[in-house]
RNA sequence: GGCCCCGUAGUUCAACGGAUAGAAUGGAGGUUUCCUAAACCUUAGAUACAGGUUCGAUUCCUGUCGGGGCUACCA
């Protein structure tokens, strides 16, 4: 949701933005989630179990650090070592195993992959959907490792990397205050890394771009760097062109999320409680009058949607977040909802304009010389309108919804102030309520531009 | 241990080094025969601590305390 609003609003400031996604299909934890299904998950499909996809791979990999973690405390317990007994529970050792027969290239391994895999993307398609998200292209990561593997090779070469006696590749950061990288395993299968490299590599040659963003959390800060350097010393000169958008991590009540605790929220979960709630808001405040079921359903979802979107945009993404599922996301006070109201308001103030006969085309509304004092609500919501421009070219300068949401809420706050205590339509002079008619529409209108940037529909009514 | 981020009302967040530190929520009180009360109005409530730089510090620097992250042959 982020990345995507970064690039609405990069659009809006006149860039080209291609909108990527890189999918780490590849790797250990993918070969995790594998001998889960097969030492625990034989039979259970998707389609069968009633899960989607994503969610069963998911609950497998949890499956997997749990029983993993067991073997690991039985070793102790026996007198191993910590750090020993993580590499040599049967699961991990199992796992490892997978990932050499992956790479390989074994048939089976390849099958099974390919099969899970497969249930991951539907389940993630689905959801990309509902979050109004799309990309323009995918990179998976067990296409670009192997670039990868070339940008390892092509520093041996160099004498950027270095092989030890185990056969493992490194790179040294020493000099730059970092310390010594892992960039192939022993075994020669590539890690996080080198895939990243690669992906970096492809993207570069695909689109030669001024800037290559990755919206990524905030845990990855070092990551990045490291990336930024080896790119660097393999005389990359588009590396200082890599822009990490990090965005803080996300705490429960009880604690950090970990996918592998399986302590997430998960994502269809909440926005499908966002629209119940959302659905219930609505019902109890009686606001479906002239409302058709399919509408109202669509109303639902959007303020649903609006409300979760809005406050993990509304906040600097670089701090870290708290986050109550139960409290957290309201309805009131600085909120998608209450902007989206605002909008409705406006649509519906309109509305009734056309219906008292005044002429619905505000362009065309009789023009007479005029001239009246401006009230200061008016001049306050004059003055938000022309800071417009300058807050979206802010928000692309420091890649902030944040800064976009909290124009949006000002805007939103200012003009329920005026609606509230100046009469429009019951105005007598007939020019005050075309200018005010007028000021209306335009407030509407950039309310209307500000959520798209942040990926937000707003309704006609609600 | 080393590196990085953070610390602002009870709570969740704002504030390019600049005026009286803004909102929301929760608390207290009020507004609807009238354009949508998911709104509006009134009210109490905060810069972790100690130094320094500056005409001026929530913001920059140093230290202390507190929280989080990274430092994996995880991603």
């Amino acid at each position: 949701m982020i990345g995507w609003s970064i690039s609405r609003i990069l659009e809006a400031n006149g860039y080209d933005v291609e909108k990527v996604n890189l999918v780490n299909d590849r790797g250990i934890h993918i070969c995790k989630t594998m001998v889960a299904w097969q030492r625990w998950g034989q039979g259970t499909v998707p389609d069968v179990s009633g899960t989607k996809g994503d969610k069963l791979v998911g609950e497998l990999y949890v499956k997997f650090e749990t029983e993993n973690n067991e073997q690991v405390n039985r070793l102790i317990e026996k007198g191993m070592t910590g750090d020993e007994a993580l590499k040599n529970t049967s699961l991990i050792m199992e796992a490892n195993e997978m990932l050499r027969k992956w790479e390989a290239g074994e048939p089976s391994t390849r099958q099974l992959w390919a099969k899970m895999n497969a249930w991951v993307y539907k389940g993630f398609e689905l959801t990309y959907e509902r979050m109004g998200v799309s990309f323009d292209k995918m990179y998976y990561e067990s296409d670009t490792y192997k670039e990868g593997k070339k940008l390892v090779q092509e520093g041996l070469e160099k004498g950027v990397c270095y092989r030890k006696e185990d056969n493992s590749v490194w790179v040294g950061l020493t000099n730059e205050g970092l310390d010594e990288k892992l960039l192939l395993r022993g075994d020669g299968t590539s890690v996080y890394i080198t895939q990243d490299l690669g992906t970096a590599q492809l993207r570069y040659d695909e689109y030669h771009p001024d800037r290559l963003l990755y919206v990524v959390g905030n845990e990855q800060n070092y990551h990045f760097e490291v990336l930024k350097l080896i790119l660097k010393k393999l005389g990359r000169a588009w590396s200082d062109n890599i822009i990490h958008i990090n965005y803080g991590m996300v705490e429960l009540p009880h604690g950090r999320m970990k996918s592998r605790e399986g302590t997430v929220v998960d994502a269809d979960e909440l926005m499908e409680e966002m629209h119940r709630a959302a659905e219930k808001m609505t019902t109890d405040l009686g606001k479906l009058e002239g409302f058709r079921e399919q509408e109202a359903m669509e109303l639902y979802e959007m303020v649903g949607i609006g409300a979760l979107k809005y406050f993990i945009l509304k906040v600097d993404p670089k701090k870290n977040m708290l986050f109550n599922p139960e409290e957290s996301i309201d309805f009131n006070g600085n909120t998608g909802p209450f902007i989206q109201y605002t909008y409705a308001r406006v649509q519906s103030l309109l509305r009734k304009a056309k219906q008292k006969d005044f002429d619905a085309d505000l362009n065309k509304a009789p023009r007479k010389e005029a001239s009246f004092k401006l009230l200061d609500k008016e001049k306050g919501i004059l003055r938000l309108l022309h800071e417009f421009p300058g807050i979206v070219r802010e928000a692309g300068e420091h890649y902030s919804p944040a800064l976009m949401a909290n124009y949006a809420y000002e805007l939103a706050r200012e003009y329920n102030q005026f609606y509230q205590e100046v009469p429009i339509l019951r105005e007598e002079d007939e020019n005050r309520v075309y200018f005010r008619l007028g000021l209306s529409d335009f407030a509407g209108r950039i309310i209307k531009t500000s959520m798209s940037l942040l990926g937000i529909s707003v309704p006609d009514k609600m």
